[in-house]
DNA sequence: TTACTTGCAAAAATTTTGCAGCTGT
DNA sequence: ACAGCTGCAAAATTTTTGCAAGTAA
């Protein structure tokens, strides 16, 4: 296992995320790092977000694994995620369209239409097979 | 406004979508349509899925707009994002508790630590700029 | 015919990786 | 000195686009 060595960059990363409520793409990270490290590489700051994501210091957003996913289903319904295997599932479920309306009261006035919503976690499967 | 004209292709990659529960990528779709019809390219199998999803018969399930999205804020919370802008927003709310709750004890055994959620809709400025 | 569609290929956008040299411990 | 880290550049991945030829209406 890696043991970890202090880094300037790195902790600069984190210091400027830190440091802001919005939430920043990697090349909008790399570019304000610049103004400090001007030859610092986006290379570098790819792998210090993802170190600090494994470390849980900060949160990657990440799309669907890669790749975006497509759907015939067109009834509104939600998803898993399982960021495990990266199975992706169909949700229904009462509580869910509660919170799609106060989301929807919250960012939007009343109508939940086209409100959608997608959930991150670890399946029975994945779990399973981890107490090995 | 484009008309519509029927095309084959785009018939065949909806018929296949709507064959299946799981959620193929674009590239899973091409190498499936391939079996079909041998010239088939990447980019039209692109084309026709952004255009069957803008027709509303098909879902995009996409990422946080093209690139991934970092957040410092690790205390457990949920996103909102709004598809038309492109802003990404924090969202607290005790009926998303809910339906973590209930997603984990569907797909997990009651532990919702590392459950996450993720909303997706329009917000109340863009809704603004619409009715201009 | 007229526009929409296609295949192909090139480009764009995002992320990862190999490598030689640098740096923290 | 050893292992982790950096900058750089190349590669890999995913998606979009330009264009000339093909096709539905």
């Amino acid at each position: 296992m890696a043991t970890l060595k202090y880094s300037r960059q790195r902790e600069s990363i984190k210091e400027f995320l830190t440091g802001r409520t919005d939430h920043p793409t990697a090349d909008f990270v790399y570019e304000n790092m610049k103004q400090i490290y001007p030859n610092i590489s986006l290379g570098t700051v790819y792998r210090n977000l993802s170190l600090l994501a494994d470390l849980g210091e900060i949160q990657k957003l990440s799309s669907f694994g890669g790749a975006d996913r497509f759907d015939a289903r067109t009834v509104p319904h939600c998803h898993f995620m399982c960021t495990r295997c990266g199975r992706v599932m169909d949700v229904f479920s009462e509580h869910i369209d509660k919170s799609l309306e106060s989301i929807a009261a919250d960012f939007k006035d009343g109508q939940i239409s086209d409100y959608k919503a997608r959930f991150f976690g670890i399946c029975k499967e994945c779990l399973k097979e981890e107490s090995h």
